[in-house]
DNA sequence: TGTTTGTATTTTGGATACAAAAATTGAGTT
DNA sequence: AACTCAATTTTTGTATCCAAAATACAAACA
């Protein structure tokens, strides 16, 4: 009868080709639940909209239902799950306004995060880092046509520096309200990036974000608040183009997360 | 041996003196253990810092341990628990710059609501009730001396009028963002004034926020979204002022969730 | 044929049993 | 007297059990 064959397992029952990294760290099953989860959102297997049950997590997971419902309870209130009014949860999902509005929060918020870095003065470490992060993102530049590593490359550093502009207000309130909103879909800094993977405009959009970057530091650099958050603010429109561009695109099918939006 | 006496009593089990206005709701468990432990956090009871043994919570609510889990998962994701190293959780304590910087939040996300609203629009039936709002605020500051009840309505009706604000920019993400750093101690607009009851200055306060008030209502109306912004922003550093005020007097011990501050 | 009511099944929410890990205590040794 | 190691106890994390509520289904009646 009972089946705790299952319990340590995890060989072959997920058929869904998921590449799993977290099952480096063990035991922990709340951790693989939230994490296998939120995959399951993100990569569209639980369409948008659709009830969760339960069980049928169970199966899909491979742990019992106390730390499957942890994880609900934990992504409801990270936004991505939405309670049903009698019970259970449901995908969330997202309009288009919904996700602009989401872009503009994080715009508004990292323009906080350097405003104070300007005012406060930043811990000089994190501002050479920055620099260091800048200065290979040139280097990456300056071939006139990117490669598919060049791309990635500009990805990782674009997170990276973006991460090290939150760093030097160094406010964890707002690093964790921060961290928050970009858990929503498409409100991270290199959300549509991937959609226009090798496109000949996607360098041009680069070097304009770049020319932001280097504003936004030296602004830091010379205590300039105001225009430290002005430009920041101006740089998160530049994702407000692109959400355009890929909703109307067909090309955005395999955008993480894509299934999240909502179309009328 | 099954003691499930315990379950339906909650007669006289609970020695902590609990006025239990919750049992008025029935059946919900999860919901009870949510508002009970926020309180018991909000109130001091449980000291800031200490650790939360879930034993002990069952005794103090009288719930199972399931429904008290799903209350510390949610308060951890509220900010008002942090989770341990080696399990567990314990009470979140914060710095007198935290709260600084959580005000800063609020102010710069309702500075965002009131521009999001003057540049798309507010809908007129909120702002109508916005100008009730305030107009009923400038009642209660005709008399020169003002009453313990006018107090408490000047309260409530700042509230709703902020709330209005939030209303007024259409946004389920941004109110959503603005609901859980208003959960955050002090971060609320009506946070200190109750520490300031009956002073003298508090009505002067009061009379400089209520043209604060004025004049976003104004802005929004008239579509000046960089102006409504601006005094939004410098609207919530009233809060500031009083937050060192309430650190450094010794009247704030009354005050809901002081325990929370870490002092050095 | 459509609606309504009663029943069966699914499913969530809550309680408890169980195991593993962490903290604490105590005894023994240096 | 202090330190170390082991045993015990506490406490968290996970799985399962139970009950109640909701949904789906079917049959009977209008």
């Amino acid at each position: 009868m009972n089946s705790i064959a299952n319990n340590v397992d995890s060989t072959g029952t997920s058929g869904t080709l998921a590449s799993i990294p977290s099952e480096i760290l063990p035991g922990n099953a709340s951790a693989k639940a939230l994490l296998r989860l939120r995959e399951l959102i993100w990569s569209g297997e639980l369409a948008g909209g659709a009830r969760i049950a339960e069980l049928s997590i169970v199966e899909k997971i491979g742990v019992s239902r106390t730390p499957i419902r942890a994880a609900l309870i934990r992504l409801e209130q990270e936004g991505l799950l939405e309670a049903l009014p009698n019970g259970g949860y449901a995908v969330r999902t997202f309009s288009e306004r919904d996700i602009s509005e989401a872009i503009e929060l994080r715009g508004t918020l990292e323009g906080l995060c350097v405003r104070l870095a300007a005012e406060r003065g930043a811990p000089p470490v994190v501002v050479r880092d920055a620099r260091e992060c800048l200065l290979r993102i040139d280097c990456i530049l300056k071939s006139s046509v990117l490669s598919d590593d060049d791309f990635s490359n500009y990805v990782a550093l674009n997170e990276k520096f973006h991460q090290l502009l939150v760093e030097m207000a160094g406010s964890d309130v707002i690093a964790k309200e921060l961290d928050r909103i970009m858990g929503l879909p498409f409100a991270s800094p290199s959300s549509f990036v991937v959609s226009q993977s090798n496109s000949p405009q996607a360098r041009d959009m680069f070097v304009v974000a770049q020319a932001q970057h280097w504003q936004v530091l030296q602004a830091v650099e010379q205590r300039e608040g105001s225009r430290a958050e002005a430009v920041m603010r101006e740089h998160s429109r530049i994702a407000q183009t692109n959400l355009r561009d890929a909703v109307s695109g067909q090309n955005a099918s395999v955008l993480p997360g894509v299934q999240l939006i909502r179309r009328r």
